[in-house]
DNA sequence: TGTACATCAGTGAACGCGCGTTCACTGATGTAC
DNA sequence: TGTACATCAGTGAACGCGCGTTCACTGATGTAC
């Protein structure tokens, strides 16, 4: 044998790595096949050796994420504190470009997505409001409806300050945004 | 002359029109110029006789709806029936694909605009935050405040129900997410 | 320890496709007579 | 009212570019001797 038998998936863990950072930053269509194998520092032509097609890779990188998110004690748990980090994540200011949340790809250029992408995305989705409904405090309204309409506003917000060029608008909109997000809890 | 001297203004006036509906529909990436003058009537070389760009033509349809809606009485008046007309566009399972807003086609793909496109969405998006505003009544938070984070629900709930293959589960979080946007109000 | 070799990871040129954009040409239109 | 003509709106082929994908080839690796 040429190559040690856990060559490959190193290799593979490798660009699975660099998609993550590439497609939370600049999501799908933003991000070209080069882009992450020059990323990961091998070029175009062996991707197609360990993946299928951009989707495939896309979609095992959203499951790879989930898992990680399921298997984390915080999340079993139920406790607040990722449902608290997540808010940041979308909604502060601070950390730009450094959200570890494949919702934040995914709004930006959903469209020419195939299914697999669609469906890697719904479980994503599914998860976060489930995260969000575990930390809710009891109130008028449906713990469930009030996390979704928190992940409609981490979404919308985050979606909103990325694209708004003046800079005092998109802070101001990301702020308002939190706090009634914080006030739902 | 060879054309009556109108002629031009009205060939223009029916690309923007095809423009708008499209655009609204499918989004910016989504749609081709092909597709534009097809739907006008034409064909793919004319369109460069009426616009310098996609990008142009784009920012002038975005243009044209932020002048209309600033004309309308209803938005001159500061009353609440443009901004639950929004919300209903934005945020109801009944009207799919026929919502007459920009910022609908703007978020799935805002990512490879460039500045005319991003500032003309900017101008709708700050229309949007006014529209709301003047629609609030008094309450614990600021109306600004309350009316971006409206905005922020529309754009996420909206982005998030067309995304969602699982229909019951997008019909739930959009009514989840209207029901706390008229909460706010 | 050193060398020949089989294997297969990695390379990069090339293809195909979509789409924005350009351009030389065609032909419909209103006007002048 | 009819016809030749100048103008310019519209056509569609073609170009360029980005990017996903393919493929024939190269060369690095671990192994057998």
């Amino acid at each position: 044998m040429p190559y040690r038998p856990q060559h490959r998936e190193q290799v593979r863990e490798r660009i699975i790595q660099s998609a993550r950072r590439l497609f939370n930053d600049r999501g799908f269509v933003g991000v070209s096949i080069d882009d992450v194998m020059a990323s990961t520092g091998l070029t175009r032509g062996s991707f197609y050796s360990y993946f299928q097609s951009k989707s495939d890779l896309y979609s095992e990188m959203i499951d790879r994420f989930v898992s990680e998110v399921r298997a984390d004690g915080d999340f079993a748990a139920g406790s607040r504190g990722r449902a608290s980090r997540i808010l940041r994540d979308h909604l502060s200011r601070e950390n730009k470009g450094e959200v570890n949340c494949p919702l934040v790809a995914l709004y930006s250029d959903l469209s020419q997505a195939d299914r697999t992408v669609k469906g890697a995305f719904e479980t994503a989705l599914k998860l976060m409001i489930d995260t969000f409904e575990q930390g809710m405090t009891p109130g008028a309204q449906s713990a469930r409806h009030r996390a979704m309409a928190v992940v409609s506003l981490c979404v919308g917000g985050k979606v909103l300050a990325d694209w708004i060029q003046d800079r005092a608008l998109a802070d101001e909109l990301q702020d308002a945004t939190k706090a009634i997000a914080i006030r739902l809890f």
